[in-house]
DNA sequence: CGTGTTTGACCTGCGC
DNA sequence: GCGCAGGTCAAACACG
């Protein structure tokens, strides 16, 4: 894991497409509460979609500010759209459990399931018109729970990153109310690079680095 | 066989 | 204290 890796913010203009499919339009972040729970964090955000639903379908010029370094070392894509809910620790929520190997000595106690009493990780959400659930962000993820919601006919999803080391979910939920909506919310913060991201940004980075040298 | 999904059970926090 | 709702686990299963 390199993350210090000097990568130079690629101007907007040299950004290569995010492979999104053609459905997929322009996201809208969602501010998240600043202290809450995550259950008041999930009623509160679908409140919000529900009475007040930002205009979605932004213009690509008009995309929020994305911290494009952060999200290839490994960071979040929206800095001015986190919420840190609280200190920053190494990122599990109270009572959350992690794989077998990191909690088989001193967390026994813990048990599994249970809502998260305090979320400190920071979470940031943002709303995807798409006919497809799973929005391609270039990262892998592991689904590891589905539940009904209360007051939405459709489920929630639960992911997590696959790669060892990263702790990164995010849950996927569509509007009941707009189905055509999908709403997507990250807890936590990728340890590595994007993958998909690099492999497209990697050809380009290196002719970069050939012209500036002239 | 490795990886990812499904799904019922389990656990916890919160409101009453 | 109890019930509800949300979040997670883990075995079983599917798939390439």
């Amino acid at each position: 894991m390199d993350g210090n890796e000097k990568i130079p913010p690629p101007p907007p203009s040299l950004l290569p497409p995010l492979s999104f499919p053609p459905s997929y339009n322009i996201f809208t972040p969602i501010s998240l509460p600043s202290s809450s729970s995550s259950t008041s964090l999930s009623s509160s955000l679908l409140q919000q979609n529900n009475n007040n639903l930002p205009p979605l379908q932004l213009p690509p010029t008009l995309l929020p500010d994305i911290d494009w370094v952060s999200l290839l070392t490994g960071g979040t894509a929206f800095p001015n759209h986190r919420i840190p809910l609280s200190s920053p620790d190494s990122g599990l929520a109270t009572g959350e459990r992690r794989g077998v190997g990191d909690d088989k000595d001193n967390n026994k106690l813990r048990k599994r399931g249970g809502r998260s009493k305090k979320v400190t990780r920071p979470r940031f959400a943002f709303q995807t018109r798409s006919a497809d659930d799973i929005l391609d962000d270039g990262y892998r993820w592991r689904k590891y729970g589905q539940k009904a919601v209360k007051n939405s006919a459709y489920p929630r999803s639960y992911y997590r990153c696959t790669y060892h080391t990263c702790n990164v979910k995010k849950q996927v939920q569509r509007l009941s109310k707009d189905t055509s909506i999908v709403v997507t919310t990250y807890e936590g913060i990728h340890n590595h690079p994007c993958e998909k991201l690099m492999e497209t940004l990697t050809p380009l980075l290196k002719q970069m680095q050939f012209l500036s040298r002239f």
